[in-house]
RNA sequence: CGAGAAGUAGCACAAUUUGGUAGUGCACAUGGUUUGGGACCAUGGGGUUGCAGGUUCAAAUCCUGUCUUCUCGACCA
């Protein structure tokens, strides 16, 4: 048992407050390699639940999973000028082969569009190949210069889909069509609101006509992109050299799309609806539902355990039983800074009373139930759980976006309250520079669905579109 | 990558200023008493002081390099 005490408060030093809850719930810890780090069973184990509903989710939709190899040959990674450009300045080399100097050195992915282009080529010839839908679980390699567990490591274990289209119009409503599942699994799982939109030309993926992300926003109003998507045209396509024969027997290069999300989704979780006593899950992606507590160890309490097991588990609730010699204070310390949603107390004092006391992580609330009503009870609980962090996450983030109609107004802004800022802009890139220069903030997304009414924020020209704003982790 | 800070047992720290046998608390192990918000008693195990060089009779301590972590920048799905 580590110890777990001491947890900054996360209102005076938020990053002080992540790393404590990220070591002290157990979910990584620091490997000797910078930006590499270990995801111990616990982290993992979200991960895990992450992994499968999202698996399901692109089954469901007809991908299938496979493996590429590790490493990309020099000249593969060359072939499309706008990614290598992207991804240079940070992929690792493997440049030699034991002592022998290699020939041709090989970078260890920092994504995987070039292999499956290189791929594609051998397996895609007619219409009648297409589309083609596929996914990888695996880890990719980016040198990043600062690292944060879970935020921005140099290992990062993620899952990319790629896939390839006969038209334009069927890449783009994959593109959307991921975008939203993503978006499905963050709000109806994870229970995090989140911003869904089109990335300006400057912020976009190297190598994509479209980009698409989803921008959460964390407790301390920094902005996470918890996923992306993205549109490619047939860009890569004509770069490798994929041709497929039509109906017509005409040759065309087909359409392409990727997306992905990444163990930073387990960030988001902890720095959306964490708290000062530690990590907060909600019930829906929490590997283990209800952490029980025994008081004593009296005979009439091992039997309630032994009823308790089996009904837990014919209900399909994932539960675990806190047998460690330590004093119930202690357990019950432990349980909230693992964040399991429901802990229940099992001792002499309520079963005398045929009674339960369970206790929810989010509100910490105490309630005795009944112990003929207690899986229902939990259920409902559960249920109501769910919604209420996510309504709590989305109102905490609507109180953080801010509209700014002019400069000065940015200004104040950005200066003072930590959250996005909407707000209108004329579509050049300078504003966009301006802005990061002066405030470190950058364009998150397009917004797509509201009026444009006045001039651009930074220049004061004819505005064009709207943006959010906002600073990033 | 730039500026700053820090690295001593699993964790938090002391000993570093003034070089001279590496210590405390928690955690861990064993036995016992306990158990509804971070228990208690007794006994015990655990360290080439991040790593590599250098100075010295002698280095946790002084010097150089290097690695890792944290903060702020720059960079970055």
């Amino acid at each position: 048992m580590s110890e777990i005490k001491d947890i900054t408060s996360r209102d005076v030093d938020f990053a002080k407050w992540y790393t404590d809850v990220v070591t002290k719930a157990n979910l990584v810890d620091y490997s000797t390699v910078k930006g590499s780090m270990i995801i111990c069973p616990y982290g993992y184990a979200i991960w895990e639940e992450m992994q499968k509903v999202l698996d399901k989710m692109f089954k469901d939709t007809s991908h299938e999973n496979m493996q590429m190899p590790l490493l990309i040959p020099e000249s593969l990674l060359n072939i499309e000028k706008e990614h290598v450009a992207g991804f240079a300045p940070e992929v690792a080399w493997v440049t030699h082969g034991g002592k022998e100097k290699l020939d041709e050195r090989l970078c260890i992915r920092p994504t995987s569009e070039v292999l499956f282009c290189d791929y594609y080529k051998k397996i895609i010839k007619s219409y009648r190949d297409l589309p083609k839908l596929y996914n990888q679980w695996c880890t990719i390699v980016r040198w990043e210069k600062t690292t944060r567990p879970f935020l921005r490591s140099r290992e990062i274990l993620w899952q990319e889909g790629h896939t390839m289209h006969a038209t334009k119009e069927e890449a783009l409503a994959e593109t959307l069509r991921m975008l939203h599942i993503y978006e499905d699994f963050q709000k109806n799982y994870l229970a995090i609101p989140v911003i869904v939109g089109k990335k300006t030309e400057k912020e976009k993926f190297a190598g994509a006509v479209a980009s698409y992300s989803l921008e959460a926003m964390m407790y301390d109003g920094v902005a996470l992109q918890n996923g992306t998507s993205h549109y490619f045209g047939n860009g890569f396509a004509k770069a490798f050299g994929i041709e497929f024969l039509n109906k017509d027997n005409k040759l065309e290069t087909p359409y392409q799309t990727s997306w992905g999300v990444t163990t930073r989704m387990i960030g988001s979780l902890i720095m959306v609806h964490g708290d000062d006593r530690g990590l907060v899950l909600p019930p829906k992606i929490a590997p283990t539902k209800v952490i029980i507590i025994p008081i004593g160890t009296s005979n009439e309490v091992n039997e309630a355990l032994n009823t308790l097991e089996e009904e837990l588990k014919e209900a399909e609730i994932t539960y675990k039983i806190d047998n460690s010699p330590k004093t119930p204070g202690f357990k019950f310390a432990e349980a909230e800074v693992k964040g399991y949603p429901i802990r229940l107390e099992v001792g002499p004092r309520d079963l005398a009373e045929n009674m339960f006391t369970i206790v929810r992580r989010d509100t910490l609330e105490k309630i005795r139930i009944p112990k003929n009503e207690l899986i229902s009870k939990i259920k409902e609980i559960f249920k109501v759980m769910q919604e209420d962090m996510y309504n709590k996450a989305l109102e905490r983030r609507n109180s953080m976006i801010y509209e700014a109609h002019d400069y000065q107004e940015f200004t104040s802004i950005a200066l003072n309250k930590p959250g996005f800022i909407k707000a209108n802009w004329c579509g050049d890139e300078a504003c966009e520079n301006k802005i990061k220069d002066d405030f470190n903030m950058k364009s998150r997304c397009l917004i797509e669905d509201e009026e444009i009414i006045g001039n651009c924020v930074c220049c004061g020209k004819k505005a064009e579109k709207r943006l959010y704003f906002g600073r990033q982790y």
